[in-house]
DNA sequence: GTACTACCGTAGAGATGTCTATGGTTGACT
DNA sequence: AGTCAACCATAGACATCTCTACGGTAGTAC
C-alpha cells in the first residue's frame, strides 16, 4: 500500500515556514495521523534532529498549521473578495474560482477528519467554517437575496466548493465549465 | 493533544463484522493513519493477537472496508431512494434526509482524504464518486430538469451533503429546516 | 470425557516514531 | 582570523506498531 515518500525539495537551509508548508503538504495527502516528525523531515530532505530546532515539539507545529489555515488560507480569499469592486454576483464567482484554482494546496479536508478527533484542531474548524458561512452569506445579501435566502445559498458554495475541492476538481476537464454552472444555479 | 481512546464495547466474542465496523469508526475520528490494530482492539476491548485470527493482515481489513463501504454504505442509499414511489422531487428530498440521518456513521470525509495517498483506495473513491454523480443526475432528470442542468444540480447536491455530513450538520440546532432550505434550491 | 471449532492472550522480533543531547557546518560581521 | 547566529546530523533512550508463534478457553457434538 505504501508507495513511500520521495524527498521533494532539497533545500540548503529551511526555515520554519519551509517546515510549515511542508507540514501542509504531509496533512493534506497523508491525513492528520500521517503528520510526523520523520516524514516532513524526509520530504525536506533534512532529519528531525533539525525540526526541533524551529518547533518546540510536534504539538508547536500543529498549532502552527492551524492558526496558518485559519489566517492565510481562509482569510486572504475573504479580503480578495472584499477588495473586488465590480457586481456582486461577479464577485461571488471570482471567488470560488479563487479557491478551486488554490485546489492543490488546500487542507480543508485532512482538518476536518483531524477536528473530530482533536480539540484545538475542532476550535479552528468550527471558527474557519463560520466565519466562512458568515461571510457567503454576506455575499449573497449583496447579491440582491433575502437574508434567509443568502444564508444557504452561501451554505451552499461552501460546501459545494468544500467538496469540489476534496475532489480535485480542477484536475478534471472542463472544470472551468462546470464551475460556472454551479455558479449559475447559486445566484439564480 | 492525544486523549486516549476509550473501549467502546466488550463483546465476550467478536466477529469479523466487528472488527470491520469498529474499524469504521476508527477511521471516521482519526483518519486513515489512525487505523491501527492496535487501536482498533483497544477499542473493542481485545488484543492484536485475536485481529490476526479474523483478517490476513491490515491491508486485508482496509480492502474489506473500502468494499463495504461502495457497496453498503453508498449502496443502500441508491436502492432506498429506486424504491421509492412518489414525486421525483420527494425522492430527492428523502434521500437527502437519508444521508444526514446517518451523518455520524458516514466515513466518507476521511475516505477522501485516505484516496489522496492510496490507490486502491482512490479507485474505490472515484468508482464511489461517479455513481452518485451518475444517480444523482438521473435523479434531477426524473424532476424534470434538462440533461446539463440535471447533471450539475445532482453534483451539487453531492457536494453538499458531504460536507454537511463532515461538518456535522445533524448535531446542529434546527438541521431540518437548513436541509429542507438547500433542498428548495435545488429542486427550483 | 474427548474432540473440535472458534476465538483470545502473551511474548517477542523488527520497523518506525518522538524527543534530547551534543557536536558539526556555514555565512555574515568585525 | 575569530566570533556568533542559524541551522543541520548523529546517536540513543523510550514508546508504539505490525505480525508471527504458540498456548489457552468456552461452547458444541458425540
Amino acid at each position: 500500500m505504501e508507495s513511500g515518500m520521495a524527498v521533494i525539495e532539497k533545500k540548503e537551509k529551511a526555515s520554519r515556514e519551509d517546515w510549515l508548508l511542508a507540514t501542509l503538504d504531509v496533512l493534506r495527502e497523508r491525513g492528520i495521523e500521517g503528520v510526523k516528525v520523520v516524514a516532513i523531515a524526509r520530504r525536506l530532505g533534512l532529519t528531525s534532529g533539525s525540526f526541533y530546532w524551529h518547533f518546540k515539539n510536534l504539538k508547536d507545529l500543529l498549532d502552527a498549521v492551524l492558526t496558518y489555515w485559519e489566517e492565510a488560507l481562509t482569510g486572504h480569499i475573504i479580503e480578495d473578495a472584499i477588495k473586488f469592486e465590480g457586481p456582486a454576483k461577479e464577485r461571488i464567482r471570482l471567488l470560488m474560482q479563487q479557491v478551486i484554482r488554490e485546489d492543490a494546496s488546500r487542507p480543508d479536508g485532512a482538518i476536518a477528519v483531524w477536528a473530530k478527533s482533536d480539540a484545538d484542531a475542532a476550535l479552528s474548524y468550527k471558527r474557519a467554517m463560520d466565519r466562512r458561512f458568515e461571510f457567503s452569506a454576506w455575499l449573497f445579501e449583496q447579491a440582491g437575496f433575502g437574508p434567509q435566502d443568502a444564508e444557504i445559498r452561501g451554505r451552499m458554495m461552501v460546501m459545494t466548493l468544500m467538496g469540489e475541492t476534496t475532489n480535485g476538481l480542477k484536475n478534471s476537464d472542463g472544470w472551468e465549465g462546470i464551475l460556472d454552472r454551479h455558479w449559475r444555479v447559486l445566484v439564480a
